[in-house]
DNA sequence: GTTTCATGTAACTTCAAATATTACGAATTA
DNA sequence: TAATTCGTAATATTTGAAGTTACATGAAAC
């Protein structure tokens, strides 16, 4: 299976916007993510439409964090791409008329859901300022190492 | 992405066979889970290396369940298969060069990690004997209804 | 107003991983 | 020895994410 790593993706280019502070185009962020611009486009494309960034055409164009920092979670960014599916592991069938099968899924589902809640709220308790935070400390450290 | 439905594969397999009693085939598992006799085999394979059900050749040969109904959990399962990717969505490098990265990264990673062990704890609470217990209460149930 | 730059998006291709299939060898029972 | 069933390699199919190509649309700069 091929894993999605959306989340991971805008996060990233999430900071380096914040970094940036003036609107870049989905060439450099793709060029920073080893990446594709339309591919950059179509995700970001989904936060813009969540109201988190803005797209502006034309010469000195591009994407921008429109959000305040502070108040924009993982789990917001994580709706805003369609809530994607969570876990690669997944039962057979899903309305089986088999009742063996429906106790095991009934049992797989009840602790599927489970985790999945408590991903869902500790995305929902990281904000991207405490990454950005995270960021300059990482980078702070880095910068007294070399 | 294509989801791995072994784990509940496996668990229908083997609370068909535990109902049963006497050794199975892949084919006639094949046949009650729908798919094909070699993918049954493969799977079972591993549950046999793993010390939790017995492979005969031959004229009434098949598969049988040899531990303790009470003693496995869908954690034991979970790790017989191998220990399968848990979540669909992951990081886009691994281990990044990029500063910004790896602050993404390493709390999406915390996250991640925790509702994986909260998954594989509930996982390991609940036993064959619970499943088909429940089971056995479903067909109860199915049988007064109709 | 024309040129240039950048997004918007449809259509298609590639890629990775699970699942399915075919084929045949090896072991076991009757 | 014939029938049955597992063991397993090799290959094909399927699914969904990611990447690519192509071109239309809109905005800024001159």
């Amino acid at each position: 299976m091929k894993r999605d790593s959306r989340l991971s993706s805008v996060l990233h280019a999430l900071l380096h916007m914040a970094e940036r502070g003036e609107p870049m185009t989905s060439e450099t962020l793709a060029a920073c993510m080893c990446t594709n611009p339309v591919v950059v486009r179509r995700t970001m494309g989904l936060l813009r439409d969540a109201g988190l960034v803005a797209s502006a055409r034309g010469p000195s164009g591009g994407w921008q964090i429109v959000a305040d920092l502070n108040a924009v979670t993982l789990r917001d960014l994580y709706d805003a791409l369609g809530e994607p599916t969570v876990f690669a592991i997944g039962n057979r069938h899903e309305a089986p008329q088999c009742l063996v099968e429906q106790a095991v899924n009934a049992a797989l589902d009840d602790a599927f859901a489970e985790a999945e809640a408590l991903l869902l709220d500790r995305l929902g308790k990281i904000t991207l300022a405490r990454l950005s935070a995270d960021f300059n400390r990482r980078y702070a450290a880095h910068r007294t190492r070399t």
